[in-house]
DNA sequence: ATGAAAGCGCTAACAG
DNA sequence: CTGTTAGCGCTTTCAT
């Protein structure tokens, strides 16, 4: 079926049949009902190539995102973008990236920036919450196609977004941290803070965390000990004797900072668990200082986020708006290539 | 860059740079060098909306996998192929499906009805060896664009793959098996046979098993014995004592039937390992007699399969031909929604 | 060996 | 309100 099929069997113009199919209004109504009617009956589905192909106009999306140059961690996301713009750019997607350094001031600076440019598809990082939420909604006025990724915010309906559950993140790591009980019935949480840490992410797995063990009763013994520091000192060994401890759980990307120090104190025994596939993790997994590492695999969020904008724009689909992507464990034999 | 620009600074008509591009023969020399020339300094990416319009056709495929009314673990690659087929069936992308039974007879029937139709494309999963590669090498000769899933064959070249690294799963399945050694350090290896297996899959997932613990000093004390049954009975216990049996690795999807076992004998405390998400397993694994799962991602391996051929056949793309799918990891709260 | 031209199905602009 | 038409860039056929 095609336009000018519909516009034969109506005895209308296909000019007729493509207002119809598009609503751009101008037609009479009984028009709008015997080409509806034949479109019911014989079923129309636009011919994408022609369709691009006569529109003929690239489709343009800006990234923004934090720098690497400050969190390492900002690679790994950045990597799924690019094989995105590869992979897409032959449908006339074209990404233009913006990154912010790790602090308010710069993302508001930078974010503000695109629009000054006319794009038409938006990925972020919302980091800030604050700030994020108000120029999420600037970009909603402007009917910006967005989506997010990392951080998740709730508050601005209808937003896409690509990413990890947290609190699931959280309930799997306490399954990890309990396999080794038979050492300790203490465990760790060490969280190791950068400055403010803004989003929810952090928050949101220590509840996943201690969930797990509230609701299991088979580990009413266990002993959570909670920690906050900047870097690893001797303060650790004050909060808990490690005779008794089993496990830590350190919530984000610095565990390499824990295992540097469990090497420091010949602490093998120790199951610890943490986040994030950074070149340091990836050592002291091979090491066996890391026991598991929990990919929130960045590549694949970046990927699916440009993916949802393709869909969203070139190919005029509707798609999911959540997009989650699995809470990977990585042991070190998961390094085998 | 478009052909008629190139045929205008080249002073030649859109049809020679046609032929160049395409290899069609039938041009002068000097052209040729011409028309190269000038791609060379300017580019050309060929625009795939109005090439695919002037090509106007059907890419039809065809899938030849088991039927999951026999194995049920076939709905799952089943469910990421009709995914896909959803999706690219905007593209002109046509799927065919061919079902065989369990057995070497049935695939052979069946896949030679393939050749009756034509085909630009075929996914299969080759899990019967002999057969397998003196089909795929027919298919070769027809020049039909394949891809396995499931089981790879490497002794038809060149042909693509999207499946699990078995002897890697193998690995961390010993990984994840050696994590309850405080029980006692026998681990038992339980092959449950539905009738001949023909695929290496099962042989390479034991010696990745065995290569854990033989390259692990840690293990030197670590038993590991083998048993081989056709259903769940007490020559388990006859192979070995339970008191000292941490764990029990199944190496096949059909783990469910062990951990019934485990429940009937009240044995709550060994890990037990297997593979793939089928309902009976997820229900021992939220009981928590199945303690880890290996999921092969079959509906990736799926989805993956078409996506290759789509690119291959509509993009005209050269993808890479061994699409790894990751080993995933499960454990009961991966299940939490 | 080469050129010319008719579509593929849709969009958008223009004429009425 | 409705119809007509010129492309979009490429493929393919026909004529030379």
């Amino acid at each position: 079926m095609t336009i000018k099929k519909i516009a034969k069997l109506a005895n209308v113009s296909e000019g007729t049949v493509d207002r119809i199919i598009h609503n751009r209004g101008q037609v009479s109504q009984a028009n709008i009902d015997k080409v509806n009617a034949i479109i019911k009956e014989h079923g129309y589905k636009k011919n994408i190539f022609a369709s691009n192909l006569a529109f003929n106009k690239k489709f343009k999306i800006a990234v923004l995102i934090p720098s690497s140059k400050i969190v390492k961690y900002w690679e790994l996301p950045l990597k799924g973008i690019v094989k995105a713009a590869e992979e897409f750019s032959k449908f006339g997607v074209e990404l233009d990236y913006y990154y912010y350094d790790y602090n308010e001031t710069s993302f508001v600076e930078v974010a503000y920036t695109i629009f000054d440019k006319e794009f038409d598809g938006l990925l972020i990082a919302p980091i800030f919450y604050d700030a994020s939420v108000s120029f999420l909604n600037k970009c909603k006025e402007k009917n910006l196609k967005t989506i997010m990724i990392d951080s998740y915010i709730s508050s601005v309906p209808d937003l896409a977004f690509a990413g990890q559950n947290a609190f699931q993140s959280g309930l799997i790591a306490g399954r990890l941290a309990s396999l080794n009980l038979s050492r300790g019935n203490t465990i760790l949480i060490i969280k190791i803070a950068r400055e403010i840490e803004i989003t929810s992410i952090y928050f949101d797995r220590l509840k996943g965390f201690r969930s797990f063990f509230k609701n299991n009763a088979t580990f009413s013994t266990v002993v959570l000990k909670e920690l906050s520091i900047f870097e690893a000192n001797d303060s650790i060994l004050e909060v808990a004797d490690f005779d008794s401890v089993s496990s830590v759980y350190v919530p984000n990307s610095r565990v390499y900072i824990i295992a540097q120090f469990l090497k420091d104190h010949n602490l093998r025994d120790v199951t610890l668990v943490g986040y994030d596939l950074l070149d340091k993790n990836i050592d002291y997994l091979q090491d066996g200082y890391i026991d598991f590492l929990i990919n929130q695999k960045p590549d694949q969020q970046g990927y699916l986020g440009i993916e949802y904008l393709f869909k969203t724009l070139v190919l005029k689909e509707n798609p999911e708006l959540i997009h989650d992507v699995p809470v990977e464990i990585i042991v070190k034999e998961s390094l085998y290539v």
